[in-house]
DNA sequence: ATCCACCCTGGAGTGCACTCCAGAGTCAAG
DNA sequence: CTTGACTCTGGAGTGCACTCCAGGGTGGAT
């Protein structure tokens, strides 16, 4: 009872992270020391709670936690110009563009496969190898994406202490 | 002039893949080791550029390299079943759909911010971090997409030997 | 007093897909 | 026969975003 504030496994069950996520984020600059209590203890407020869901939702959009840094870094130093966050936001409108409309035409590529094999019951690999082939004949050198969500981890079963 | 076939370098040239690359594939199992020189060269046949294309094309779609070896070791098999690959087809649709969906919004909310910022000479960064803040109000557990490609290599500079 | 779930630290390890390095051999042209 | 662009190997290193570990301290409940 010393000093209020979320402890740091509060946070991480507020937010969905793990309680080593967020020190790893205090650790790389991207969230601000928190204050500690006489014994070391990470005490938070609320609005750490809605940086770190800030954090979460700008990264399943694309942003690198670095760039997640630098918009925050702006965003905490009041509403100046920052055209540079400007810069970053049509670098990433143009990317997100050319990626949706990539997929699109996968995707439509693909479900017709799929629909063909649900029909015939009798699927070779042949289709799906000639749709990948052909697939973006357009130079290809289309950035990656991550489609393979790294496992989120089951909420947190932090007994509730208090 | 020890058995004909590509170099790893030609194939390297023909592919935008660089030779270190192109051994990684082959010592993760991915591609099949070819056949060597008298000397130990590498010596590619025309086919396995296009293999590699595939390779490429698969990567580009959000295939992972295992997931690729998966379907290549089916496809070599001739035509068999393969209702692995039909999964694995499947489950890439989904998220797929779902990255496309996603990536829709948070484009039409984007442009629409930067369009105003371009009306208004006069942005801060409150609309970047709303729009940010609102998008994706479902669950948020979104598997993240990486639109940061890596640096595209530039075309390897080797001089034409033969 | 004893639990036991929490908290702390620094540092090492993970996974993917490369990328680089050192040290040595090969080969066609000049 | 030298040069120089290529080839080979094994192993180490990179970048991102975590994730785990050992070893130790804290604090509310029984
Ligand atoms: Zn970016
Ligand atoms: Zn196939
Ligand atoms: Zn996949
Ligand atoms: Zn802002």
């Amino acid at each position: 009872m010393d000093m209020a504030g979320l402890l740091i496994g509060d946070v991480a069950e507020r937010t969905g992270l793990t309680a080593p996520t967020i020190r790893y984020y205090e650790s790389i600059g991207l969230l601000k020391a928190a204050p500690r209590s006489a014994t070391g203890y990470r005490r938070y407020a609320d609005t750490t709670v809605e940086e770190l869901r800030f954090i979460k939702k700008a990264q399943s959009l694309g942003f690198s936690l670095e760039e997640i840094g630098e918009i925050l870094k702006l965003s905490r130093a009041g509403d100046t110009p920052c055209s540079h966050v400007l810069d970053l936001s049509r670098r990433h409108l143009q990317a997100v563009q050319e990626r949706i409309q990539q997929l699109a035409r996968f995707r439509d590529q693909l479900a017709a496969e799929l629909a063909k094999w649900d029909g015939k019951k009798e699927p070779t690999c042949r289709g799906l190898c000639q749709i990948i082939s052909s697939a973006e004949e357009r130079e290809a050198d289309a950035p990656s994406l991550d489609l393979h969500a790294r496992d989120l981890r089951a909420g947190s079963r932090r007994k509730a202490r208090r």
